[in-house]
RNA sequence: GCCAAUGUAGCUCAGUGGUAGAGCAACGGUUUCGUAAACCGUCGGUCGCCGGUUCGAAUCCGGCCAUUGGCUCCA
């Protein structure tokens, strides 16, 4: 069905997160008869409001589409004017008259030929008619319109616009908002169509909801990983020297790349893979075969030539060669599944690889370590026969899962993304029954194991069909974190043979999993999601021993502490600056470390400690033994 | 890649055509101190880059680069 009007598209899911609504859903698959919440009712009104205060100021303005969306609304226009945030006052200030005069929405039902004429006189969203400039838009819309449903107009003051609804009863209902910023989307999200300024805003009840909402962004934009990034030394990012979307990992951010890394390599070690280890780079008939070339050239890396003057073991005038930087690890590790006969007996083959990948990413979508040029990704790709499939791919999810244990991810959803089978051949490998049994498979394993899933079809890779996760960042971030593909073409593109028990070659399947998904997006998830504030097992300081003081006994005392810790791989520092103890406190604090350890003359004494841990506080002095066991502890337990 | 905004010291930011500023950080000194910041001083900038207007440009104009907000894309 395809999406109507001003309205937005709703779909209601049980049984999946509450915040799925957030999922960024096509029109086409979605119902347009779902009712919006009182909140949605109130945005989408004075988007509406927004729509009359800009026909006021340009006249011109052609509305299409003004949807609430999950933090407030925004309508999509064209106007001979650009609007930029200097109008938003002078638009605002209109708004408010509009509010003021509570002007009640009328819902008018008319006839498919009157709203006809009315979008050819300029009549829809606008104040009044406008011969000679039509509601291009909202023609358009209007024609979408499938014979048989109503059409109905909204009508505030002269303002008519062409919309489903609902509305709030008058204008005089929308409590507080505010124009937030402007964009530009292009008509219905297609490149091939003009592009329209959006305008964003929002909306609340009251003024007070208002405030909090903005005071919420503001403690968001506190936890934002580029903003945290930087001041915790994690990572940089140095477009001018290394370029755009390359980052450096300083020392502490590597920290966090390698811990993760160790708990990949022992979760995946009990899984049973096997780890290899490629080359950055391949030679462009690996890519051909893959497939990957030409489709998806622009998403890599141009290519190096060598040749002619003779790359080594080439002879003098032989053809250029092309490398190109690998955009995907898959094709090496099918090499590696290619360099030895295979037998059943062999499978499942797991093979695993903190692979580091390179992909030319658009410029406008690099994105601090969210979406980068260079990646650390948690490969592995699992090879097994059909009847290995559902195990495995159930494991994998396990896995998952224990992940997000792990680090506390409670708000998730998986993507399960499907083919279309009127592409086959086309978007999609022309394979119609390994598509239909391997999404069955995949259904299976995942109602199952009562996973939080929706299923998004037309949206698989090109050799099979795929998960992604969605997790959400406490500021509210929606990510894609990590991806699970069934791919049964490729494996036969690289003449990938096991042995059966008849005696026959067989093509085998391929799992393609990441459940860290990459170290960039991971950790920058990461960040925001513990605010900084990382459990003692992967916090790049870990502990800091403070001395009060500059008695030297206290010292010695402090160093042996250091130097025990240091012995049991705890990444500790030590703080022995004659400067009060509040001021090395709050310079400790304002660090992130983990655990603050206290030593003055007092605590030598007693043979204890005094421990501050971030975020805690003061917990007071303990015995020395005590607290280094329970740090040890607290880090051999991963605990959260 | 497209539309728009932004770019001043290591960081956060002031500076609307007339000699480039503050706080924090760094560095030097003083301070000998028990749980979030003692005091004094010093250093630090080709105002993103290139060009134009002007007697004079951080400031006005144009181009480019980068970042950001969206859009498109995402094997």
């Amino acid at each position: 069905m395809v999406q109507r009007f001003c309205q937005p598209i709703h779909v209601t899911m049980s049984a999946v997160s509450p915040n799925v609504s957030n999922l960024p859903i096509q029109g086409k698959e979605a119902s347009t008869r779902v009712s919006m919440s009182e909140l949605d009712r109130l945005r989408h009104s004075c988007a509406h409001v927004m729509a009359t205060a800009i026909s006021r100021l340009w006249p011109d303005a052609q509305f299409a589409y003004g949807p609430p969306v999950e933090n407030g609304f925004y309508y999509d226009l064209e106007c001979s004017h650009r609007i930029t945030p200097e109008d938003f006052p002078r638009i605002e200030e209109e708004m408010r008259k509009e509010i003021e005069a509570d002007h009640p929405f009328e819902r008018i039902e008319v006839t498919r030929e009157q709203a006809m004429q009315d979008a050819l006189r300029g009549r829809l969203g606008a104040l009044q008619e406008r011969p000679g400039q039509p509601s291009r838009y909202k023609l358009d819309l209007l024609q979408q319109i499938p014979e048989g449903e109503p059409i109905t107009y909204y009508r505030n003051g002269d303002f008519i616009d062409l919309c489903a609804g609902p509305h709030v009863a008058s204008t005089g209902r929308i409590g507080a908002f505010k124009l937030t910023s402007v964009a530009s989307a292009y008509y219905k999200g297609d490149a091939r169509n003009p592009q329209l300024q959006r305008i964003y805003g929002t909306a609340f009840p009251t003024r007070e909801e208002l405030e909090r909402y903005f005071a919420m962004l503001e403690e968001a934009k506190k936890r934002d990983h580029r903003k945290l990034g930087q001041e915790l030394g994690l990572f940089t990012l140095d477009p001018d020297y290394v370029g755009p979307g390359l980052p450096l990992w300083l020392p502490k951010g590597t920290v966090l790349c390698e811990e993760i890394e160790k708990l990949a390599k022992e979760t995946e070690f009990r899984a049973g893979y096997l780890r290899v280890k490629t080359p950055h780079i391949a030679r462009e008939k690996m890519y051909l075969t893959s497939g990957h070339l030409p489709y998806y050239a622009d998403s890599m890396f141009p290519p190096m030539e060598l040749g002619d003057e003779g790359e080594a073991g080439t002879a003098e005038g032989a053809p250029r060669v092309r490398y190109y930087l690998k955009a995907m690890n898959c094709p090496h590790h099918h090499r590696i599944f290619a360099a030895e006969p295979r037998s059943y007996r062999d499978l499942p083959l797991r093979l695993a690889e903190y692979g580091t990948c390179y992909r030319y990413e658009q410029s406008g979508e690099l994105f601090g370590l969210m979406r980068v040029r260079c990646l650390n990704m948690n490969d592995a790709h699992i090879y097994c026969t059909p009847e290995q499939f559902a195990e495995e791919f159930n494991a994998v999810n396990q896995m998952y899962l224990e992940y997000f244990r792990i680090f506390g991810i409670e708000r998730y959803v998986m993507r399960f993304s499907t083919h279309d089978p009127a592409r086959l051949g086309e978007k999609y490998v022309n394979e119609p029954e390994l598509w239909r049994q391997t999404e069955d498979m995949v259904r299976q394993v995942l109602k199952d194991s009562g996973i939080p899933y929706v299923e998004v079809p037309n949206e698989a890779a090109f050799y099979g069909p795929k998960i992604d996760v969605q997790v959400w960042s406490v500021i509210g971030r929606e990510f894609t974190l990590a991806t699970n593909q069934v791919d049964f073409a490729v494996p036969k593109r690289f003449g990938l043979v096991y042995r059966d028990r008849d005696n026959t070659d067989k093509t085998p399947l391929c799992i393609h999993r990441a459940p860290l998904g990459t170290h960039e997006r991971f950790i920058g998830f990461l960040i925001e999601h513990y605010a900084g504030n990382f459990p003692l097992w992967l916090s790049p300081e870990q502990v800091r021993v403070l001395t009060v003081g500059d008695d030297p006994q206290a010292r010695d005392y402090a160093a042996s502490l250091v130097r025990e810790l240091r012995e049991h791989l705890v990444r500790v520092s030590a703080d022995y600056e004659p400067v009060p103890i509040r001021a090395k406190i709050a310079a400790a604090e304002a660090a992130h470390v983990h655990t603050i350890l206290v030593v003055g003359p007092r605590d030598r004494a007693a043979g204890q400690v005094s421990v501050r841990v971030h975020g805690k506080g003061n917990l007071g002095a303990r015995p020395r033994a005590e607290v280094i066991a329970d740090i040890l502890a607290a880090i051999r337990e991963r605990r959260p």
